[in-house]
DNA sequence: GCTACATGCTCTAGTGACTAGAGGAGCAAG
DNA sequence: CTTGCTCCTCTAGTCACTAGAGCATGTAGC
């Protein structure tokens, strides 16, 4: 007979913490569990398979009402992908727009880091540009 | 004499909203401003200045507990910049590795999305890329 | 002076996605 | 039998706000 799997087990495997598993059990992102006789939760390899999905959907930036979303047209696999591909696609444009910024961002941050002469706050060029937004290399962040 | 600077007065002219506002008050990161007769908050001109400071920090992502030193170090400039130099360096740092990462993932979220013929989500390569870490093009992020 | 209506006040609770801790039970090894 | 690990449930905390209820105050037009 198969090995029953712990939640621990599953948590190693899947590479989604325990209280987290426990989290997503009870927002319903993943089905309750059987339970062993001493009342513990025993996981499948398509629950380790679902976790894994939902990690790795977490990891690229995908919000928990996405990954439902996803979810959902994994478990149905004849519906069209449309849906998916426009998640997919949103989450690109999201990304996107989100490396633009943090590199006016770092520009940003480069120009008082080198700026500053190590003297007193006084003169010092990361105060004073934080204090004045006017003095940022591209204001319009 | 002096106008006085009503709380919604100052939001428009720090670009702070006005709960957000009072909730600086409340975590102390403000003083507590004068009130009127009527008890409403009435700023001066270093309470606009300290919230652009606020403001401008927060935008470059800055933390509260980071935004608070660096507010105790404009307070007293007499004060060597090694602490701001250091806050914003760190910072730098956290968005140079985030520019990194997303930049890795903007290259699987494109595979992605180029992989992903229209069909039916049994073929996606969205739905394919997210269940398969091993699938990615750089699998360690 | 009266009437709208905007703006202000306090207080509590909600957001997202977990994380931490208390207090207890089950289980395997030595 | 005891030690120590994993597991259970439940509540509350995190961060930086945001939303809403239920009032009080201030201002502009008539």
């Amino acid at each position: 007979m198969l090995k029953e799997i712990s939640i621990g087990e599953a948590a190693k495997r899947s590479g989604v913490k325990v209280p987290t598993i426990r989290y997503y059990e009870q927002i319903g992102l993943l089905a309750e569990p059987a339970r062993t006789d001493g009342n513990r939760r025993h996981y499948e390899e398509t629950d380790i398979r679902r976790l894994a999905f939902i990690r790795h959907a977490r990891e690229l930036g995908f919000e928990i009402g996405s990954i439902r979303t996803l979810l959902h047209l994994q478990d149905d696999p004849n519906q069209p992908c449309e849906t998916a591909d426009g998640i997919a696609n949103a989450r690109l444009i999201e990304v996107e727009q989100r490396i633009r910024s943090l590199n006016a961002l770092k520009a940003e941050l480069e120009l008082m880091v080198e700026g500053c002469r190590h003297g007193r706050v006084g003169e010092c060029r990361v105060i004073e540009i934080l204090a004045d937004h006017g003095k940022c290399v591209h204001p319009h962040h």
